[in-house]
DNA sequence: AAAGGAGCGTACCGTACGTTACGGTACGGC
DNA sequence: GCCGTACCGTAACGTACGGTACGCTCCTTT
């Protein structure tokens, strides 16, 4: 068993288990304001020698894209049930899905992956910003889609671009907070504001895409495009 | 006249012509993908020797706040005429504002500036993203502000927190554009895609919680909070 | 039991960069 | 005319860190 060990060539490899405890030790230096995270603060504290480190990942920036790609593993699943959809199950499903997004973009482990993906997209090869955008927001909708086509089938859900339905729900929904987090700014929401602000949100989105109660707005799409 | 040459203690002094000129070349370096701002970058680029870039701004980290402070001074004014307010000034405002935001935001600029600032978010002192976030959301905030409580006023706006209501709107108009963008999306928006948006944010926001039209959706706002 | 490989610990190298020091020039005040 | 000051250009120093090499241990295989 020589072979698959080496993740840096292709994403294609599962890491071991001692490669699962190396990713997760770099995790924990990414989290941690007091530490940095440098190939010898991971060896040392992956308690690996820095060779390994180098003979498994290639180099620094393959250690940091297979960290990301661990992560974002770990955070799959979460599926919503769609069937014998009615306003209140979609309501609550937009709901539920809101509030998972706002928990996991909370995240401390969240903050500190986007903040070293969007270091490292200034410089010109970097698969990191492209790794977290499709495991962050371009993973959001493409979970979220489904529902929304759903609940554009069922009749409960009139627009007529579900991405432009997708985006809006996501302004909604986040809003200001990631930029905020990002930039430092202290504010982590608790569990009981969030389940209020995943509330707000998908009732906002509701009465702006929302049909069949009689008071939505779903007249907006046409008149956005001209 | 030697006082109020150093920048690096407080940040009330104004930069002179010559340091104004030094700031300028960081921020070029900042944005240019093929450049790395370094102290060396740009003492050779502002053509000044890297004693004078100390003398004034202290160290690197003085030199970086003067910049983002120094960028930020630019992009001020703006200002929204708020006299006679009806339905259709409401909504002219909301949407040249919106455009005016989403044409910073997707700005080489701030997403230089902004990817600065997150970047050394992550370590302790930072004084970078407090600023960066001051002269960003903030400050959107701040001018946005007077705007909403005249709507208000004018029985045009229905909501019971004017800082939520902004925080949505803000929401509807960046939505994950900013973000993408950090993470190196190519994506910038034209002239007329923008218009587009800042349309479409102010008809949703409007919708949300305009008043007096018969189809605005502002009972939500009691609901939400419980 | 011998052999070989996987992996730990550590010393080491090269480089990039922040920071400092120093020599040289222009200029205003005594 | 001389000194102090401000500034430029450049060399030099110290350090942090990515990357490499090597010796040692342990564990598996035969």
């Amino acid at each position: 068993m020589q072979a698959a060990q080496t993740i840096a060539q292709e994403g294609l490899e599962a890491p071991t288990e001692r490669q699962r405890a190396v990713l997760d030790a770099a995790l924990a230096l990414l989290v941690d304001p007091n530490e940095t995270l440098t190939m010898t603060s991971v060896a040392r504290r992956a308690s690996c020698s820095k060779e390994t480190l180098y003979k498994w990942f290639g180099d620094r920036d393959g250690l940091l894209t297979a960290t990301v790609q661990w992560q974002a593993a770990k955070v799959r699943a979460v599926q919503l049930p769609q069937a014998g959809l009615d306003r209140t199950a979609l309501a609550g499903a937009l709901e539920q899905f809101a509030a998972d997004w706002l928990r996991v973009l909370s995240g401390t482990t969240s903050v500190a992956l986007n903040r070293l993906a969007i270091g490292q997209a200034q410089t010109l090869r970097g698969d990191l910003g492209r790794i977290v955008l499709e495991n962050g927001p371009v993973a959001m909708g493409r979970r979220l889609r489904p529902v929304l086509e759903a609940g554009q089938a069922a009749g409960l859900i009139a627009c007529d671009d579900v991405e432009t339905a997708f985006r809006t729900f996501f302004g909604l929904v986040v809003r200001d907070l990631q930029i905020r987090l990002l930039l430092g700014d202290r504010l982590a929401p608790g569990e009981t504001e969030i389940r209020r602000e995943a509330m707000r949100a998908t009732q906002q989105f509701l009465a702006l895409y929302g049909a069949g109660t009689g008071q939505n707005a779903h007249h907006l799409q046409q008149e956005g495009t001209r």
